[in-house]
DNA sequence: ATTTTTTGATTAATCGATTAACTTTATACT
DNA sequence: AGTATAAAGTTAATCGATTAATCAAAAAAT
């Protein structure tokens, strides 16, 4: 079976490839093709299946029509449904996307950009993995489109979609006080990661601005080690369990952990202490307890950073934006 | 700045794209060019930042060294993790994955192939929706490589990694059965495919076997509203309490639901009702009582239906084989 | 001194699609 | 009648990389 190309339609109407791929394009206005040949093309075209080459057409075009999307982890909730839904919008816009994964680490990250630009994607999405930041000015020097998503670097001058991380977890730990916790602890990733700090700041100014706040009062614990070191910060705070009435975990994941091992040690969530958390977990939805946790919209996220990407593709001379979605937090 | 194309580096060099090209392949071989200035090219190629342009080489190669998979929600933890998995073995096989989502839907299905098949993928690796033979035999006859992975269709000739759905849940049952829960429920969807009916097939077998079958043990319901069907399926069964000692769930998504529901009626699991489900949920990890799951290896398909794939690509004349993987019962 | 081989590179066609510039024929206008 | 305009296409270059076929010069063989 011969492969259908513009050329196997043309010589089986006995007219030029270039007319074909006028009438394909919807160029044929202005008496460029009749609409007698423009029909047959059309429905030579349809009847051999033809399905045009996008190799061809973005070699010569000078645009591949797809995108670089890169995350941590496309086996994570949060960046599966990132991804589904940036798939679902580009499609709209006749964009392909591609998947990387870093699994957080900086030379994965470099080996997918590359990798990513060796197939001429027209753009990337990225989750930019701690220290990147030399990785990305590199890719703005080379003036390559680029959104940053949900996280930035606020020294760089880089588009980015990211949620008001300090305000929504400054208004949440407030919300806690005010409920009579005054002695919450703060569970997050010891990283430095503008993100997760703006949402440690937002603790810890809340609890400034209430007069409450120590030291203790957040823990660190690595992405690595998780299970096991938020074993450890579990059980040093239960020694002191006068000093703990609540928990606010910063991620889902460490949520996840958190929650087991509170529940591994048999205390009752909501009844012998507080939890909050960020990001919805449908593990949450299985409880006797209501677990007040932030909602990150996911949805618009993706959304608006296609939009932001094809606006710097397609309109080359658009300065770069910051946006901050809100995140909200649902009791 | 000029895009680093081999002419670029040619003219820098004063030598032909030719020589270039060939040196940059490793095809410099037999006295095709010299030692100095092979080492040349290189380093200039290293100075210059050159990327190749995979569409150029896809083009004129015939084959873009990359592979669409077809999956139904990238957002859905199993297909994920199959995703991170199978991006990660094709990575080191010098393949890109392209993801697409079908949502279960047959038109986006085949959408999605025509897209991917324009894009020039070089096979596919799909799980297939419903009814969706007739769309996979017209794969087949296209001659495109493909190989269908989590579920299949035993009466088309067409490669695919599967896991022993049949043995594991009769073999699940009879467990369940020789613990003394005479009275077990199977929940399924209402839906007609394979890989589901061989689950079920495990179940009312292993039942039948054991003298204790009765159609009602066998409960369905729907993709769409499985919330809602569940509510209803659950207080069904309830009515007729001392019917009922276990449930068996199909799939990790009923077995969410499923949960769910019995939680919320206050049913105290493993000791008012056994409970046992298909796949893993971190959500089962968070309680106080453990659930028996049928764990598959989700790695390995991924690997499994990569290796079959490429060997149809690399290597044309081989013939289609089915793979059935252990998928095993965790206590 | 020729002829043959080897070494080191170049030429030019090709993959499939796009499009500016051109050609040819028919029609309209003054 | 002579010129302008419109209609309906075609030609040919191009995107970047690959590679079979070729070529030129130097070295080796006869």
């Amino acid at each position: 079976m011969e492969k259908v190309s513009l050329k196997v339609i043309a010589r089986e109407l006995g007219v030029s490839a270039a007319t074909v791929s006028l009438v394909l394009n919807g160029k044929n206005k202005n008496g460029r093709v009749s609409e007698e040949m423009s029909q047959k093309i059309i429905d030579k075209a349809a009847e051999l299946n033809y399905i045009p080459n996008s190799l061809a057409k973005g070699l010569k075009m000078g645009h591949s029509k797809s995108i670089g999307l890169i995350v941590a982890d496309i086996s994570n909730v949060f960046f599966g449904t990132l991804a589904l839904h940036i798939q679902n919008y580009a499609e709209k816009e006749g964009y392909t996307v591609i998947i990387g994964n870093t699994n957080e680490k900086l030379e994965e990250m470099e080996k997918m950009i590359t990798f990513l630009n060796s197939r001429q994607v027209d753009g990337l999405i990225i989750t930019p993995a701690e220290g990147s930041e030399v990785l990305i000015g590199s890719i703005l020097e080379s003036k390559k489109p680029v959104v940053l998503v949900d996280r930035g670097f606020p020294e760089l001058n880089v588009s980015s979609v990211l949620i008001n991380n300090y305000e929504v977890c400054y208004h949440s730990t407030r919300l806690l006080i005010n409920k009579g916790y005054k002695k919450p602890v703060f569970i997050t990733y010891k990283q430095d990661q503008f993100h997760t700090n703006e949402r440690k700041r937002g603790f810890v100014e809340a609890m400034k601005d209430a007069g409450l706040f120590n030291p203790y009062h957040v823990k660190e614990v690595s992405y690595q080690c998780l299970e096991k070191d938020m074993e450890k910060a579990i059980s040093q705070l239960l020694k002191y369990k006068r000093k703990v009435d609540a928990i606010f975990f910063a991620t889902n994941t460490i949520s996840m952990a958190g929650v087991k091992s509170l529940l591994k040690r048999g205390l009752l969530i909501q009844k012998d202490i507080q939890v909050m958390c960020f990001d919805e977990t449908d593990a949450m939805n299985l409880f006797p307890f209501k677990v007040p946790f932030i909602k990150q919209p996911i949805e618009e996220m993706a959304k608006r950073s296609l939009e932001l990407l094809i606006g710097q593709i397609e309109n080359k001379d658009i300065k770069p934006r910051k946006l901050f979605l809100e995140a909200k937090l649902i009791n």
